[in-house]
DNA sequence: GTGAAAGCGCTAACAA
DNA sequence: TTGTTAGCGCTTTCAC
């Protein structure tokens, strides 16, 4: 039933040429060969079903493996951008690796270095830039290219979404639906582009008004960091209507069940709105004021940007490091608020 | 910086034994071998800071990775089983390559080709049942393991969740509160375990009660099938009151904006319940009434049920084919609707 | 345009 | 207990 693995060896006795023809023509049939023997070899290995070993291949060099790091695999943002990647690879027969860092430098570390043992040809990662130096150093064999979080090294490249920007149009578009006040909800900035640029449009959205901002550092899964978020709305939320804006859609999923709580109208006295689109922004009522991330585009620029490099089509360090997908402003009607 | 690639022949060399003796205090360290050379062959592998070439070894047999397909990793029980695959992977030094096909049969195929031809040593995934054949040949070479859906096939082990009582136990969690009629909607059935093993349930449920069975199909991301549903349930939901439940969460998801749509009273005219727990079981007022599935402990059983069997620990057919895992049903706390 | 042959780093007989 | 050796399937000089 199971034919017995066929080697190149077959195909190259099957088609009466060496072994040697027959790897040149799986890695350049465009180049020097003869028509005929070609299409010989071409149909032996569609007879014998031919597959290339790839760990031999891979020992040679080439595993056509990718791997993605991440901090959490099932925060929504990574599942939709390793997704996306996922298709890319798979279109151009590359496996994807797919691994998660919890946010810890030590395990990151490793694991980056346990992927280059595997002959990983590629890696696309969402660091926490505590292992700059080795991704630089990596940078120089193979491609590495950076999500969502950005950090300059020399050789890598980065595929980012415009936080500032988008978290200013946010706070802005807040202001202008006539919240007097937002409460901008994030969690430590500790060096992470995104909470940081996040924050500064949210700063400079204030500024512009002459608002005094209104920040609140919360740590998720702690109930605590959760209620003292909660305490400051009640104490400063004195001139409604105000607004509670959280950084990223994972805060706002621990926080809105207690905004509940404080039983106010929405969206006539307290706003809500969050950075990031979580899938269940249709089930709230009304729905909720968001910033949509590319995370389709992100994931697959930033696997054709790793298969590009591997096709050397690009040289490393000539191109821009930075790319930047504009994220998107997804406001509630204002019709199914007065509507419904 | 980067030191050169160190061989099995530099530990070899350093030691000065031969690579055969260091390869096999890399295998089978425990074996006969004195304790003088384990000590200097652990201590030059330190001190070089030796790792195996992992695609060397993989051609001869052992790659260290794991497979895990599903139909979409971007569904929550996807996502989380594979984030438990991966830690229990992780943890012994395995990778995990993550692959999708969409429910299309010819991609699984395609697929697992694919993943045996780069030599993974396992696969846990989640099939449509239609390359069952296929999969009882490589289980007689490699641990394939099932999970969410259950097909018998010899040499291949099911790790699953109680479908058919914990759809009994919440369809009957339902009449006890008082909703005289419940519609179930579910995508088509599919031969697949876990969408006929809810209705089953369902169905015995109601039948225990003597209640008509009012059962609607619908098919995600079509909203003509949705509406469907609706339309459904303002014909036949005069005897109120009633109760929704779908056979998952992402029908749910889809069905809930509608079902606001209703104005009816939650949950005193109309009772919300679904198959899984969504992450946004919080947010809706009421809590919704669910059922979890143990897809943590699903994920860790898939992938400690491949490394055993990788170990040699088990003798694939002696084992049971099913491991089932009893999902819990939550019911959204009394308490909170007549509090809140 | 094609073939012979030398490895890639490792494992596993088979010897010793 | 340890060493020698023959590959695993492929890529890649270097000849022809």
């Amino acid at each position: 039933m199971s034919e017995k693995k066929v080697t190149i060896k077959d195909v190259a006795r099957e088609a009466g040429v060496s072994i040697a023809t027959v790897s040149r023509y799986l890695n350049n049939s465009y180049s020097s060969m003869s028509e005929e023997t070609k299409i010989r070899i071409q149909d032996v290995i569609q007879r014998l079903n031919y597959h290339p070993n790839i760990m031999a291949q891979a020992l040679k060099g080439q595993s056509r493996t990718i791997a993605v790091v991440v901090v959490n695999m099932s925060y929504p943002f990574c599942v939709s951008v390793i997704r996306s990647i996922s298709e890319v690879l798979d279109e151009a027969g590359y496996s994807l690796l797919v691994c998660e860092t919890g946010e810890n430098a030590e395990k990151e570390l490793t694991l980056i270095r346990s992927l280059v043992a595997r002959g990983v040809d590629g890696i696309i990662l969402q660091t926490n830039g505590q292992n700059n130096d080795l991704l630089q150093e990596l940078a120089e064999t193979m491609p590495i290219v950076l999500v969502d979080r950005h950090f300059d090294i020399t050789g890598v490249k980065n595929v980012i979404t415009n936080n500032e920007e988008a978290s200013y149009q946010l706070t802005e578009a807040l202001f202008k639906e006539g919240y007097r006040r937002i409460f901008f909800i994030s969690e430590e900035l500790n060096g992470l582009s995104t909470r940081t640029q996040r924050y500064a449009g949210y700063q400079q959205a204030c500024a512009k008004r002459g608002v005094e901002p209104a920040v609140c550092w919360m740590e998720r899964r702690k109930t605590d960091t959760c209620q003292a978020v909660l305490n400051l709305l009640k104490q400063e939320s004195g001139e409604q209507p105000f607004a509670v804006y959280t950084a990223n859609g994972l805060l706002m999923m621990e926080l809105y069940p207690l905004l509940q709580g404080l039983s106010l109208r929405v969206p006539e006295q307290m706003g809500v709105a969050t950075f990031d689109e979580p899938d269940w922004a249709n089930i709230t009522q009304p729905r909720m004021t968001c910033v949509r991330q590319p995370t389709h585009e992100i994931g697959q620029l930033a696997a054709n940007t790793v298969l590009e490099r591997l096709r050397g089509d690009i040289k490393p360090h000539l191109q821009p490091s930075v790319q930047m997908i504009p994220s998107v402003l997804v406001l509630a009607p204002a019709t199914e608020r007065t509507a419904k």
